[in-house]
RNA sequence: GCACCCGUAGCUCAGUUGGAUAGAGUGCUGCCCUCCGAAGGCAGAGGUCACAGGUUCGAAUCCUGUCGGGUGCACCA
């Protein structure tokens, strides 16, 4: 239960018998008010704006109606006190057993304890990595494959059906030059001698398997055969195998995809004439000339008539190109039928998961669905921004411009794959992030999915240390969840129930932001409160969760152990991390 | 030149969708193991939220402009 909506429907109630009592007007506008935690937690356990919201409509002060509000939320069985603060918040304090109940919760949901209903089982598409088919993937393309699954099984928490989809760019001309990389390596591997790889061809090891295999498979006959011979043939059979690379690539950070669509098909089934002939009806395509880039015009331009996309209807800052000269498909207008397909299948959610380079290709993307769903179609793009890799105190920007690539195979085979993806996923997508290599590699307090792995593995500590000496029934969830809760009064051991509370309500706003990095934070937060409730006992022997001739205290202290450790798994779980028994 | 993203403590970054006295980590200073794991905890110092206006009960958050950093910019993908 996502306890401050509980009490936000509570307040509802409220307001309308307010407005039957003829205090507030009817038709009122209730959408901004809220119940948030408080940042200050003397302000209490929940705070509403309702009062501030709602008199600026009527002739009350927020003071006046604050209080006929409260005299009405005090009738509620959970309530302790409520107070008017400041420009007329309403703090509410919650008692004490209400909180015990929600460890009781807890403990009985396991790790399914943050679950939430809000998807309505509504299908969702998260498209990410889409990687195109040429090489092993690098650290920047980490990122998104991180952010992407974690998103997915954010919103999968949070209810919602979700397909994970990679998108296989298997049709343009970066296909043509892999071919023709193997193909060099397909001669090698034959005893020919290539010299160094030509400019703009694909100069990396990882084809020489790719070259064998064709001389394994064809032999000698394509050596000296013309282009228009090998090239279809030798694009399928390379693009599968750089496929099976990054799916291994994947697979090591704990990746997988529900569907794979390639670029092709979509070209082959015809989607790309369909939409151009939809298009045309709707009068949004015209055959025209663009003006040159601005700025720094390229060398080779000139001007000539192409087929347009009425882009600036919907919000573009220039109409795009569907065709390229020679009248092929633009990367655009395949990649614009792939996502009304997607909408075609059924899925009227959609979220991309982009790399930086591709910011600038938002605004056409989102008014292709706007204008080819009619509406209807609902997109949202998250942008990577930059890794900027940090080793031995240096940065390593890698971008285009640079051309500096650092493999993801690397970083995992060092640093492991859950360290990884924690460290992924401490930064908000559109920030820069600088990825520091050495602190990945330390194994140390450094490195921050340490501290929480820290946190789960005293919890399993200590319940091992009492399973030793009460017995392994002693502490299952069942018995612990029937311990006397009431037991636990202390601010500090009330403060971390509260924060585990809070927990749906983070999957849940966390899951429609499409933010799954504040999980991140969450987990963080909870393992502070509990390295410092543990530090508590050092300091004072009564506040220890083990007391030996305590049994009762014991046991409702172990549930809050407990808790805490269910609570760390079942976000380590949504970010793809597996919590760890021992360090 | 244009578009998008970013600008918060020395450094790396959060900031609950407009809420109360702006927070963590790291670094620096000083404390806490006879004790469930010190890979931890507690305390202190550190800020003109880039700058200037505007919107309102209320702005780090929204709008406009300026400055600084990043990314992209016919046809590639």
């Amino acid at each position: 239960m996502n306890l401050f909506e509980y009490f936000r429907c509570e307040l509802m109630l409220i307001v309308n018998q307010l407005v039957d009592e003829g205090d507030l007007p009817k038709n009122i506008e209730t959408n901004r008010i809220s119940v948030d935690p408080p940042r200050d937690l003397s302000h209490g356990d929940m705070t509403t704006n309702a009062a501030m919201i709602l008199a600026k409509k009527v002739g009350l002060t927020p003071f006046d109606l604050a209080q006929l509000i409260t005299r009405k939320l005090k009738r509620n069985k959970w309530i302790q006190k409520t107070d008017i603060a400041g420009p007329g918040f309403i703090n509410v304090c919650l008692k004490n057993y209400f909180w015990h109940e929600r460890l009781n919760e807890i403990l009985l949901a396991g790790n399914k304890y943050g679950e939430s209903a809000i998807g309505v089982g509504k299908e969702v598409n998260v498209e990410f990595v889409s990687a195109n088919p040429t090489g092993p993937l690098h650290v920047a393309h980490a990122r998104g494959a991180v952010v992407g699954d974690a998103l997915s099984s954010l919103l999968e928490k949070a209810g919602f059906n979700v397909i994970r989809e990679y998108y296989i760019n298997d049709a343009g001309g970066q296909v043509d030059i892999l071919a023709r990389s193997a193909y060099l390596r397909y001669c090698e591997a034959l005893g020919k001698k290539i010299g160094s790889i030509p400019e703009g061809l694909y100069p990396g090891d990882y084809l020489k398997p790719v070259g064998e295999a064709i001389a394994n498979k064809i032999g000698d006959s394509w050596l000296e055969a013309a282009e228009e011979v090998w090239l279809e043939e030798i694009k399928e059979l390379a693009t599968s195998m750089m496929m099976e690379l990054i799916c291994e690539d994947l697979d090591s950070l704990g990746v997988q995809f529900d569907v794979h669509t390639s670029e092709k098909s979509i070209v082959k089934k015809g989607s790309v004439d369909d939409v151009l002939k939809k298009f045309e009806e709707l009068n949004l395509v015209y055959t025209g000339t663009l003006d040159p880039p601005k700025g720094r015009v390229p060398d080779d331009w000139e001007a000539r008539p192409q087929t347009l996309f009425k882009a600036t209807k919907f919000g573009d800052s220039v109409d795009r190109a569907l065709k390229k000269a020679d009248g092929s498909w633009t990367y655009f207008a395949t990649d614009m039928a792939y996502h009304l397909d997607k909408f075609q299948r059924g899925f009227v959610n959609m979220v991309d998961i982009w790399g930086a380079d591709h910011g600038g290709y938002v605004r056409r993307m989102k008014a292709a669905i706007e204008a080819g769903t009619n509406g209807k179609g609902n997109l949202d793009i998250k942008i990577c921004q930059m890794v900027h890799l940090k080793k031995d105190g240096k940065t390593v920007i890698m971008s285009k411009r640079s051309g500096e690539f650092v493999p993801l195979r690397f970083l995992i085979e060092n640093a492991g794959r859950d360290v990884v993806r924690f460290m992924m996923l401490t930064r908000k997508n559109d920030s820069q992030m600088e990825f520091d290599i050495d602190k990945a590699l330390e194994q140390s307090r450094d490195n921050p999915v340490f501290y929480v792995h820290y946190a789960h593995a005293r919890c399993c500590s200590v319940l091992r240390t009492a399973i030793d000496h009460w017995g392994s029934g002693w502490a299952s969830n069942k018995a612990l969840a029937n311990a006397e809760l009431g037991l636990l009064t202390d601010p500090a051991e009330l403060e971390i129930i509260k924060i585990m509370a809070s927990w749906p309500r983070l999957v849940e706003s966390a899951a429609e932001a499409h933010e799954p990095h504040r999980v991140a934070y969450y987990l963080n937060e909870l393992a502070t409160q509990f390295h410092s409730l543990w530090n508590k006992g050092n300091d004072n022997a009564s506040l220890r969760f083990i007391n030996f001739d305590q049994e009762s205290l014991t046991r409702s202290r172990l549930a809050l152990v407990q808790g805490v450790a269910i609570v760390i798994s079942s976000g380590l779980q949504v970010m793809g991390v597996t919590p760890l028994k021992e360090l």
